[in-house]
DNA sequence: TGTACATCAGTGAACGCGCGTTCACTGATGTAC
DNA sequence: TGTACATCAGTGAACGCGCGTTCACTGATGTAC
């Protein structure tokens, strides 16, 4: 059956539709960017009328916000992968996790915006962030406590982690300019380059 | 004689609507944030008519980049103040250099805002940030030159610039969340905190 | 010094646009009896 | 098993809004003679 018969036969009721307008949202920021992303172009995507988002999204604000929870939720196990992988090649870890952050915004650049924008409106790092046992933060905390071992302070932990992560923003967001292009190709392509930029942020440099 | 007097008395032709419309623009930036900047905004904050800033800027995005424009001058006037007060106490030139950036853009965080957006939209850090003789950048680039000594390659000073610049620029995004208050507490306030997260960062150790 | 005229820098009304949201509606579904 | 009915999840038309931009215009200024 082709995609068109399935198309034509769609029921009246959709079945998932909050669901399917997320990832039509997702669709939107892959092809054209944060700018594009009204609820209205979003209805659209699904092949929906603009009024039924609201029954399942109090307003535009909480569909972004289901948006922004995809994609940490996308993230954390993008990290979780690189983190399981470098302990098993008993490399860095935490370069590891911090080359899979950056990538992850390298590859989804639109998405990673909203997901940032999402939280500045509220002013608050994303659900919890800091507070979940599996967030993506915490994971690079655990990295940094395993790598520092036991004598090192909480509060330099909870410092070297915040560090981590403003230098991975950073990079995630600096990277996409032009400008540094030849440099990326001084170092054999994008990977190199965040690798000796991450080389260079000394709390990257402990290893296991 | 008043404000109104002037207002009232205020001729036909402006005299410097250009800069006024660059100056109401960050009036709106500065109390109702990035979000509130449009053309029309910008012309009635001026007290002036809609159509006005078409003689003196093509279109919205050439009045913004005269608005980026403006802050990154400030940005630069900050930063070589710090530098200029840190050799002379011989303390960390480069943890003063970034605590001014960062508290920058605390000051005006929603002109830094746009002051990347504007990069962002061209794919093009601002206005050939790393070439001309003055810029930022090159203030930091020539503050590691200085701390390292000659003997250090030239990559790896541009790659410590970077590095920096990565770091100040995602802890001036993070630092804004509500969850660090605190952490910033701890640290006896913004200043305090900044310094704490800034010497986890390596390369902001080298003292001259 | 006075006058004609080109040019500059404003006005204000209007354009079309896409947006977020609301509304009365209707078709489909599930449940009680 | 059938039927009545409440509820759910859509439709599509309409709302008012602020936006960027254009237009014909006009008042002020400066310059040539």
């Amino acid at each position: 059956m082709s995609t068109a018969a399935v198309a034509d036969t769609r029921p009246y009721h959709h079945g998932d539709l909050r669901r399917a307008l997320v990832d039509a949202a997702i669709r939107i920021l892959e092809r054209e960017g944060p700018g594009a992303l009204s609820l209205r172009a979003v209805a659209r995507e699904a092949g929906v009328s603009p009024a039924a988002p609201y029954h399942h999204f109090k307003d535009k604000g909480e569909l972004l916000d289901a948006v922004a929870h995809v994609g940490w939720e996308a993230l954390g196990v993008a990290m979780t992968d690189a983190k399981a992988r470098s302990s098993a090649e008993m490399g860095s870890m935490l370069t590891e996790i911090g080359v899979s952050y950056v990538q992850f915004s390298q590859d989804h650049p639109a998405l990673y915006r909203v997901m940032y924008d999402c939280s500045r409106d509220k002013d608050m790092l994303p659900e919890g962030i800091q507070d979940k046992e599996d967030s993506a933060y915490c994971l690079v905390r655990g990295a940094f406590k395993q790598v520092a071992g036991d004598e090192v302070a909480d509060m330099d932990v909870e410092l070297a982690t915040i560090a981590a992560w403003c230098a991975g923003h950073g990079l995630a967001e600096m990277s996409m300019f032009k400008q540094f292009a030849p440099l990326k190709e001084a170092f054999g392509g994008e990977e190199g380059f965040l690798r000796a930029v991450l080389s260079h942020l000394g709390m990257f440099n402990r290893k296991t």
